[in-house]
Parts: structure tokens; sequence; C-alpha cells
DNA sequence: TGGAATTTGTGCGTATGTATG
DNA sequence: CCATACATACGCACAAATTCC
């Protein structure tokens, strides 16, 4: 068995030192190349390591800035309609969204498969943390065509509600065309920004909403945090998911 | 808006010899050198991109042989109808059950509350383990009523499967009333049947299945081996999920 | 059996671009 | 405009695991 890596270790360090409230959430780690030092290694190594947070959520780097410590539901339904805004406020609990990033750019193969666009096709793309009483909820990132959504993205700024954004540009209703969900482990920087520890149980949900029309209208893809959210299936004809 | 980088226009490069068969599934991938060669680029360029890929579950690399295509995870429908035998086999894949206990037994608070049943009543457990084409899939626990059903577990032993087992002692259809969803680790009993590594995420499902009256007849816990399974939710309206 | 060749994993050094403040 | 700091990319070297002969 090979020994850990330094990188890893230092992951490590990094994630305890935040688990340990040494670096609150939000706050501001040291530099780069101040870690590098701090740890006796080169900056790609400390990258390396920041690199593996950021991939679990656990901190999220902004060019020119600094890397920062990054920010859950019980009970989710997926049925027809997913609303993040109804179904947290339906708990007695207060959603709210943070908003990571948001850009247009071409679309991946797998985004222009489920939107039904053409490889390269301009997407924009919103990517978030979904909170629940202030709490991490879940990350999740929203891709939608750009053709025919010129100021999507202004929306999405100023009410960082995809529901609104939409209605906004003219899409007064979507529903849930499949969900697929599978279990993962938490990545660094997932388990940075949902505030838990690296490799615990990721639940990712991958969805396709379409406008009333049938044309899909978002590719959605949510990573919620395992031992906090339970998705719910509910049978289709109580109606149950579709409140709020 | 920052141009594509080259890692990335890489990774998508490579999902796309992927998703077009290019490379199937178990395939060996060019080594990281030659890659670099092809794409003119340096090879951690090419690492960068694999690296990506391997997050998304994509590829899997081990170390002194090479990089492989990863198997894609088995689509498993969650839906009104929720029948092991024909998700599989809808997949061209060779359903089977394995037994590991079939009991009568008090029923706990919670199986009790699900089906309805005073408190310590009589139930049937099934638990066993499901296989595609001789992998396993998921381990589960069915719980019955044993009251009505007096010789389902002789059925069930016979047959192996819920449906047929529960046709025989006069339910002849049955639907889902509603699922409930987490992600956990995999314990190392679990990871033993499942033939995964301890700690790998796993899907937990947690189901009541009603007959034609609405009487329930069936609570039902799966855990299914992340890494080899996606649970699709289809729209409701469309039936997919009831085909089979 | 054993050793060489192959291939991925880790780490360091350097350079340039780009967004932030 | 400048300094800071992250993002990307190249080159080199060696370690470790696997495969092949």
């Amino acid at each position: 068995m090979a020994r850990t890596p330094v990188w890893k270790s230092i992951a490590i360090s990094l994630t305890d030192d935040i688990a340990q409230r040494r670096y609150q959430t939000g706050d501001k780690l040291p530099p780069e190349v101040q870690l590098a030092g701090r740890f006796g290694v080169n900056r790609h190594t400390v990258r390396r390591a920041l690199s593996e947070m950021a991939d679990q959520g656990l901190v999220h780097a902004r060019r020119g800035a600094g890397v920062f410590v990054a920010a859950q539901p019980t009970e989710y339904p997926i049925g027809k309609r997913v609303r993040f805004h109804q179904n947290v406020a339906r708990l007695g609990r207060i959603p709210a969204k943070r908003i990571l990033t948001l850009e247009t750019r071409a679309a991946g193969p797998r985004e222009a498969e489920a939107l039904g666009l053409d490889p390269g096709a301009a997407v924009h793309v919103y990517d978030g943390l979904s909170l629940a009483d202030g709490e991490p909820i879940a990350l999740f990132q929203s891709v939608f065509p750009a053709d025919g959504f010129p100021d999507l993205l202004a929306a999405l700024k100023e009410t960082q509600s995809v529901t609104e954004a939409l209605k906004h540009c003219g899409v007064a209703d979507f529903t849930r065309v499949e969900t697929r969900i599978t279990a993962k482990l938490a990545t660094a920087t997932q388990a940075l920004h949902l505030k838990i520890s690296e490799g615990s149980p990721i639940l990712r949900t991958t969805g396709i909403n379409a406008g009333p029309n049938g044309d899909p209208v978002e590719f959605g893809r949510t990573w919620f945090a395992g031992d906090r959210v339970t998705l719910t299936v509910s049978d289709p004809n109580s109606g149950k998911a579709d409140l709020g």
C-alpha cells in the first residue's frame, strides 16, 4: 500500500482546519504561496490539495481574489414539478440560493444532447448553492439553451430563482421529464460547500425540465448531502409533490 | 468570457469518443504520453482532462496498467410499478435473485407503521440479493403482513419473485405509493455481498407497495451499489416506467 | 523467477494569461 | 495602472504498480 501523498495530507489538514472552525464559512484561506510555505511544499502541491477540496465543494476559488470556505433540506420531493423554494418553504424553513458562477459558454456533449442542441451551441450556466435556514442543502448546476433566452442571466442574477427567471423569459411553467439519481462520494470541493467531510455520501441527481410545448428548457444537476437529505418519489396521482 | 481551456476540449473530445463507442466499455485508452502527442500538448494537460473524466465516473485509471473506460451504470426506473425482473430484462441483461434469509417474525415499529399493522404483528421477511448478468446490483429486504398470506414464504422460496409470490397469494397487481431515497456508505457486510469496497457509496431506497384496494402489501428496503446503478424517475404521464 | 519496459502517480520549477482589488 | 492571486500549460524527474518477456 502506497503512503499518503503529500497533497492529500495537506487536503486533510485544511479540511480539518475548516471542520474545527479555524476557518469559518466564507473565510478566505491564506494565499497558495503562503500555504506552500507553511507546509514546506511547492505551490502546485497545495493547488492539488485545494483542487481536491474544491471538487468536494469544501472550498471555492475565485481568481484574483482567493480561496474561500464554502458553505441542506431534509425531505425533498422529486415529482413532476421540482421547485426548490417551495420544497424548502413547505418544511417551514427559509430557502435561499447563493450564486457561485453565472456564465455563457459552449455546451458540452452531454449538455447538448440533454437539451437537444447542436454540439457547441451556446448555453447559460448557473452554478449555485441551495440553503435552508442558512444551512447548505445542495450544490446545483443549471444549464439553459442561450438561444431564445437572451436576458436569462440577468434575471437569474436578480432573482436567483430558476422558476422566476424562466417566467421572466416567457416560460410560465415547466415540468420534469426525467430524473436520474446516483450515489457518489463527496469530493473535497463539494464537501467544503456543503460543510460535510470528504468521502461523505452524496446524492447526485440529473434532471431535464421541459416547457409546456415539450421543449427542454433546463438541464440540471444537483448534489445533495446524503446524510441530510432524503429524496421522496410520491405517487404521481396523489399530486403531493406538486404542492407549493 | 474566457475561452475554453485546452484540457477541457480534450476531455470533451475523449468523452465524445466514448459516447460514439470508438472506445468500448472496459477498453484501455491510449497511454497518456501517446494522447499528449495526438493532441499536441503536455502530458499534464491530458492528465487534467482524464482527471475530470474520472471524477465524472467515465473512466478509471489503474497505475501501471492504463486508463480504462468505466462501465455505464444500470438504469433502474422508479415508477408506479417497480419490478426488478422487468427492469433488468428490459436492458437486455439476465436478472436473478439469491435468497439470503426467509423468515416470519414480529414486526418492528417502522415496519408495522409502514404496513398499517399493530405493533408486534407477524410479518414475513425476505432478505435477498439482486443480480444482473450475475453481477450483484442490490441488497433488499421485503416485509409483508403475515396475516392473509399464509403460504407466501413457500411461494417466495419457489419463485424468488415478489411479484409472482404475491400473485400466487391473490394480489394480481400492486403499485408503489412512495419511495424514499438516501445516500449511505457501504458497511462491511453490504460490501461483501455487493462485491464493492467498504465505504463505497450506496443508494438506499425505502418503498411501500399497495394492492389494488390501497392496502399496503409490501414494505421494501433496497441497497443499490451506487457505482453500478442509476435510479430514474420518469415523467409519470409518459408511462415508460410501467413497461414490461 | 526475475528483471526490463510500460504506464500512471506525485512533485518541482517555470512561464504566461487573466480577474480582482 | 499596478500589485496580488488564481488558471492554465509546458518541461523534467522520479516513484510505484503493472505487464511482458
